[in-house]
RNA sequence: GGGCGUGUAGCUCAGUUGGUUAGAGCGCAGCUCUGAUAAAGCUGAGGUCCGUGGUUCGAAUCCACGCACGCCCA
């Protein structure tokens, strides 16, 4: 039998469910039903386990969840590994807060064997966290115990033995970080880690095979480098820390040689007179700059002619070796009044209104305004202004100053004077083919060329049009160098700071604001610096330490990415969901654009790079492919490191011997870029290298998902590039290298307004904070219903606002981390839990309860479905179509559809279904044996008029209901498991096994339950349609009842009509025979909805309405053209009865406006008009009139319900139980009212349970209730 | 700067191949129903379909330009 139940309680519910599924190993035995069956193969993205879990971490989790279910309730065996992400920066960062480091040094000096215990500490830490979180969530995973990591994460770094049980049941015992390398296996099970040995030296085989194929190498290159961090950082990352800020800026002057190989000038060579010069005007920005270059034309009147340089980062121009043109561009060659200096920039620059935009609206988003205290800038033309003046001379093409030389602004620096650039490179070392000039002999202006689009690289604009070149300080500049040949000068050690040889500037940090301030000063004594400026502008910064980076020349480890074909192939073959993102497109997109994968960071914690290298041969370096062949090719080193994982530092002891020379190669110090570790799970979570033909069942994934902005440049982009070149050497197939079939990704998780939630602001949720406000079935259904391609407008934290939460393990001030848990507030939460979740709730409540009362028992012999009524046949057809539903949207990754059609049916169940059969389940068993006091004959509207012996009827057309409504509940608990795991647990245990449930839950042995049916939801089959139960014609009726029952109701409104005042009759015009049909049948639910009397239907619409006609320009447009006018305006005004044949399908040729138009039926749309005297409503080819005029009796029949109505608001006021009797008195001056009351006396008491209903002289409290028109005093106490 | 996308009610979003009076949900206002309902239903107000020009008998829809916003890439 089934448990009462009352108050819906989700949260109670929700711990209830988690302490089931763990006492009952409910998961276990999941896993052990569908063991061997079809494979359903998911992996997981590895989440970063570093910080505990956000509500934004869920949306993915609970897709991940949900589908998982989903498949395992279709019978099939799925893997259940979820991952961590353990390896990288982001959890260095985190270790330095902890101790308080802020350099490289001080972790050094830390040791690195400890920093690096430290770091796998944390993860370990937050990955018994984030398992917690998670089991909240309901999401099922094979997941570690969490105590267990803790545990690990106390002794590592120890030599203590620890004891610990597997998730697979095994206890091992060892050193933990034995037991953490090996974490994930397939004999332990339990999550993945990235830092695992095999996740790690899978990628060894990875990068072992892009060796072979040619692809790596030692690159130098400049990179946005952090000093700080003493790391630079690839393309993925930099994305993140753009900021605005300010920088000083300058225009410089360089002295261009005088030309002695000119042949002709546009102009006549002209002297340095000087005689327009004067001295300088006054004003700040001149004072320091004009003078000092008129007083250098004193000393040397040669050189007279300057290029204009500009830039925002003067550390760069010690290191200047060239200066770029646009060939194409014009150029302007000016000369100023004050010391006759002649000055060549672009044209367009002279009075180009710099940052212009910028100054007015912002830097393009919201919290980028123009920075306060900033002037506008000035136009070049106006900084020569008021330095005095200047005359134009002329213009000349860009091209005329290629090949000019120049005096560089730092040629006294030892680097700029050192053969081959600075620093001078190792012989052998790859870049040895660089020139041996030095950069003094390299300054001449040289072509910007272009970049991969084709666009110019050098532009009118911000600039001057006159790039100074620096290819060890810029990405571009260093392209450029390359191609014409030019020395570099790479100024920056790894700290950020000048090198030895750059004089002054040795020591100093690049980007520190007195390094600028002693560049200006240096110029000054050349004569060079002609302006400085304050100028804002977006650039790139660190995001841990905000940084400003700088472009570092770095040897670097590359992987060429010459093959992105195959890559794009491999893309091609997967599908991309959700469809409107085209995430196809996207990594299409970003695979034609992406630079070599730059692998190698210069840092502690990560993937050990496999790469031995003889330091005095850089060319002669070897990939080493796994731990085997390491061992195999030791030569010293190896006991030192055996015992260890293959981290820094331990793995650095190892040394192996040049195949080639002999010498003893060392490993590179740098570590892997984090995306390898994360882009091999299709390989080493699948047992790749220890048993191929287990990891031939798994691979591809059938489905992965993530959360897509940025993604397509991270996870998506470093899955599809290994899997592509470890399956290049085994398929030629693309299908067969794709490391996924099926991607969803979804959108992110904002607060209500629509913004992003910051920690540190403290707007970002926890999950617990939510979970335990809000109910994870709610907030599950929220990310489910929620279109992926939309933000997700998750609520609101109200950091100002502490809240105490209520959990099993006690009251909850804060998080595990110490952080305050806050209110959190959110509609859509809220709606949810209104229109879905309450519903479902009190359908299942109000089965139940009855249930109860009535002793229903399940197991009765059904009656066949097709002797009950329309109305049970209607919404078990109804279910049918659902289940139907819900298996393709589930199948198709398509969630939003599965909550959506769940939603209408629960909307049709609860106010439609289970409202208009409530008296079905009221008859009481008294009732139906005959005794009961409610009064049958004077029933309003019987649905279920029968001629048969009433109480058989009624006992089976009862027992119909219940196991109708049973059956449906039970279903619907099957269809939505997967969705909202505990609600429908609770929902089914309940209905499945009721009381008994109750033995088993303080008793684990489950023998009390029922042994016929599952234990719990999800270890049920997922409903299969029955097609017998299938009848679209009964849907379509039951939708046509609606539709004119909505239509009536909007009647009664409009003529001010309330339902409880019965009124005389109803008419209904149908258009077609369905129809008519379909109104038929249902005339008795349509009446009672109603509350009308008697309903009329009609045949057609012309007995209601008239009809009027319109063209219809869809069809008659192609035909007619601009005669349409005409048409539109005279057809309406045509004789209906002239264009009757239409109706029929005949042909009708009319004149209009002098032209004959033939009109085919299509053409013509016939429209209804309302007849007049009637109330009427139409809609979907029928229309509804309603009678309003009242007669009394009719009145006193509203007054006796509103009398009723009034009385069950007392009943509930006064918290009676619904069986319980009472003794009715009431007082009312109204004669009317009073008739009503008598005349209905018997019916009153029926449907309150009232033993009495006598006029009284009523207590004074008793309430003044409305009924109809009069007013009446009631009051009620118990029989 | 380049590429892609978006712009529709107070908010969030639909809007098919160009077609007649542009829709939904939320919010707001009013009304109604209720022995499961903390719900729900109905009605109403609310629109320069970003702007300008063009194509067309007809444009929210197609084209061009402009403006604003977003993403990606420089």
């Amino acid at each position: 039998m089934f448990q009462k139940v009352a108050e819906s309680e989700f949260l109670r519910g929700e711990h209830a469910a988690l302490a089931f599924w763990q006492r009952h190993g409910v998961f276990q035995k999941l896993r052990e039903k569908n063991a061997g069956g079809p494979r359903w193969s998911f992996l997981d993205g590895p989440i970063t386990a570093n910080n505990p879990m956000g509500v934004h971490h869920a949306w993915g989790r609970t897709y991940k969840d949900a589908f998982q279910r989903y498949f395992a309730m279709t019978g099939h065996e799925l893997r259940y590994q979820n991952g961590f992400d353990c390896q990288g920066l982001w959890v260095e960062v985190e270790v330095e807060k902890e101790f308080g480091f802020s350099t490289k040094d001080a972790i050094r000096e830390f040791g690195v064997d400890r920093f690096v215990n430290e770091c796998k500490k944390r993860v370990l830490r937050f990955a018994a966290r984030q398992t917690e979180q998670s089991i909240r969530l309901g999401y099922w995973m094979d997941w570690d115990d969490p105590d267990a990591l803790r545990r690990l994460a106390e002794t590592i770094g120890t030599d203590e033995p620890v004891q610990i049980a597997t998730p697979s049941g095994r206890e091992v015992t060892d050193r933990a970080h034995a037991i953490v390398a090996r974490l994930g296996n397939p004999e332990w099970g339990g999550s993945y880690f990235t830092f695992s040995t095999e996740n790690n030296e899978t990628i060894w085989t990875f990068l072992k095979k892009c060796f072979q194929r040619g692809k790596i190498y030692r690159g130098y290159d400049v990179m946005p480098w952090s000093g700080r961090a003493g790391s630079a950082y690839s393309q993925m990352e930099i994305a993140d820390g753009r900021r605005l800020t300010t920088h000083r800026s300058c225009f410089v002057r360089f002295p261009l040689a005088s030309r002695e190989r000119r042949v002709e000038s546009q102009e006549p060579e002209e002297g340095a007179t000087g005689g327009l010069s004067t001295r300088a005007e006054r004003g700040n920005a001149t004072e320091d700059t004009g003078g000092q270059a008129a007083s250098a034309t004193q000393s040397e009147p040669q050189p007279s002619e300057y290029l204009l340089v500009w830039t925002t980062t003067p550390w760069t121009l010690t290191s200047n070796v060239a200066c770029a043109v646009n060939p194409d561009l014009d150029y302007v060659k000016l000369r100023t009044k004050r010391d006759g200096a002649v000055y060549y920039f672009a044209k367009d620059n002279l009075d180009y209104q710099r940052l212009g935009r910028e100054f007015k609206e912002g830097f393009g988003r919201p919290e980028w305004s123009w920075p306060e205290g900033v002037p506008k800038l000035k136009t070049i033309s106006q900084i020569f202004k008021e330095q005095g003046g200047y005359e134009i001379l002329g213009e000349l093409k860009g091209a005329d100053l290629i090949g000019r030389e120049y005096t560089g602004p730092f040629d006294d620096l030892e680097a700029q004077q050192l053969p081959g650039g600075f620093p001078p490179q190792a012989e052998g070392s790859p870049s040895d083919r660089a020139p041996a000039s030095a950069a003094v002999e390299s300054h001449r202006v040289i072509d910007g060329g272009r970049d991969a689009r084709g666009n110019p690289n050098v532009v009118a604009g911000e600039g001057t049009g006159i790039v100074h070149i620096a290819p060890g300080c810029g990405d571009v500049d260093h392209q450029l160098g390359e191609e014409h040949g030019l020395p570099g000068i790479a100024p920056l050690e790894e700290d950020g700071r000048f090198a030895e040889g750059f004089g002054d500037f040795t020591g100093r940090v690049a980007v520190a604001a007195e390094t600028a301030e002693l560049v200006f000063e240096k110029l000054r004594e050349k004569h060079m610096l002609v302006y400085v400026e304050d100028y804002p502008h977006v650039y790139p910064h660190c995001w841990r330490t905000g940084d400003e980076l700088v472009f570092r020349l770095v040897d670097e480890w590359f992987i060429n990415m010459d093959w992105r074909d195959e890559i794009k192939d491999v893309t091609r073959a997967i599908r991309w969901l959700p469809e409107s993102i085209d995430g196809q497109a996207r990594e299409i997109e970003w695979l034609s654009g992406m630079r070599d994968w730059m692998i190698s960071k210069k840092r502690f914690w990560g993937l050990a790079l496999p790469i031995w290298i003889d330091p005095d041969d850089p060319t002669d370096f070897e990939v080493i492919g796994s731990l085997a062949e390491l061992k195999e090719r030791a030569v010293e080193g190896w006991d030192d490191f055996q015992g260890q994982t293959p981290h820094r530092p331990w793995i650095d002891r190892v040394k192996i011997k040049s195949q080639r020379s002999g010498r003893l190669m060392s490993r590179i110090p740098d570590v892997g870029n984090p995306w390898l570790d994360a882009g091999i799970v299709p390989f080493s979570t699948m047992h790749y290298n220890t048993d191929r033909d287990e990891w031939r069942k798994w691979f591809p994934a059938d489905f992965v998902t993530e959360c897509f902005p940025g993604q397509f440049r991270n996870w998506f982009y470093s899955l599809l590039s290994l899997a592509t070149m470890m399956r290049h050497d085994e398929t030629d197939d693309p299908a067969e290298k794709r490391p996924f079939k099926t991607l969803l990704g979804h959108r992110l998780v904002k607060n209500e307004h629509g913004e992003e939630m910051h920690k540190a602001s403290g707007t970002a949720i926890w999950f617990e904070e939510a979970a335990e406000q809000l109910g994870v079935d709610t907030i599950r259904w929220m990310y489910l219903a929620q279109n992926p391609a939309l933000d997700l407008r998750f609520g609101t934290r109200h950091p100002e606002e502490r809240v105490t939460l209520e959990t099993v393990d006690g009251p909850l001030t804060e998080t595990t981390e110490g952080l305050p848990i806050c209110r959190v507030t959110s509609k859509p939460a809220d709606e949810i839990r209104r229109q879905i979740l309450i519903p479902l709730w009190n359908s299942y409540a109000f089965f139940v309860n009855y249930a109860v009362a009535d002793e229903f028992d399940p197991s009765a012999e059904p009656v066949p479905v097709a002797e009950r009524p329309e109305i049970d046949r209607w919404i078990l057809s109804n279910l049918q179509a659902l289940i139907a539903e819900c298996r393709r949207n589930f199948e198709n990754f398509d969630s939003p559809s599965v909550c959506a059609a769940a939603a209408r049916f629960i909307d049709d169940l609860s106010n439609w279904y289970i409202r208009r059969n409530r008296r079905r389940f009221w008859r009481s068993r008294e009732e139906v044996k005959g005794q009961g006091s409610r009064d049958k004959g004077q029933k309003l509207a019987d649905p279920q008029p029968s001629t048969l012996n009433p109480q058989l009827e009624m006992d089976r057309d009862k027992l119909a209901a219940y196991q109708t409504l049973h059956a449906v509940l039970v279903a619907l608990t099957k269809l939505l498991a997967p969705c909202i795991p505990f609600l429908a647990e609770r929902m089914y245990r309940n209905l499945v096994q009721g009381r008994e449930m109750v033995a088993a839950d303080s008793n684990p042995q489950p023998s009390t339950l029922n042994p016929q049916l599952p234990a719990s939801v999800h270890l049920c089959d997922y409903p299969a349609a029955d097609e017998s139960l299938l009848d679209p014609a009964l849907n379509q009726r039951m939708a046509i009842a609606q539709q004119v029952v909505r239509l009536g109701h909007m009647l009664r409104d409009q003529s001010n009509h309330r339902v409880r005042q019965p009124l005389a009759e109803l008419l209904v015009a149908v258009s077609n025979e369905s129809q008519a049909a379909a109104v038929d049948a249902l005339t008795g639910v349509i009446l009672e909805e109603l509350n009308v009397k008697r309903l009329d239907r009609r045949d057609s619409l012309g007995d209601l309405v008239r009809y009027s006609v319109k063209p219809n320009l869809k069809t008659l447009g192609p035909k007619y053209g601009k005669l349409l006018g005409v048409i539109r305006q005279k057809l309406p005004e045509l004789d209906a009865a002239s264009l009757a044949p239409l109706r029929s399908g005949q042909p009708v040729t009319v004149q209009l406006d002098g032209n004959d138009l033939t009109l085919l039926s299509e053409d013509v749309l016939f429209e209804t008009e309302h007849a007049p005297g009637w109330v009427t409503a139409e809609e979907g080819g029928f229309a509804v009139a309603l009678s309003t005029e009242l007669t009394p009796e009719l009145v006193r029949e509203g007054a006796a319900r509103d009398f009723v109505r009034q009385v069950q608001q007392l009943r509930k006021e006064a918290g009676l139980d619904i069986q319980d009797r009472i003794r009715i008195a009431y007082a009312t001056d109204d004669a009317e009212l009073q008739e009503a009351i008598t005349e209905w006396s018997t019916y009153i008491r029926g449907e309150t349970l009232a033993d009495s209903l006598e006029p009284h002289q009523t207590p004074a409290e008793a309430k003044d209730l409305r009924i109809g028109h009069a007013t009446c005093r009631i009051s009620l106490e118990r029989a």
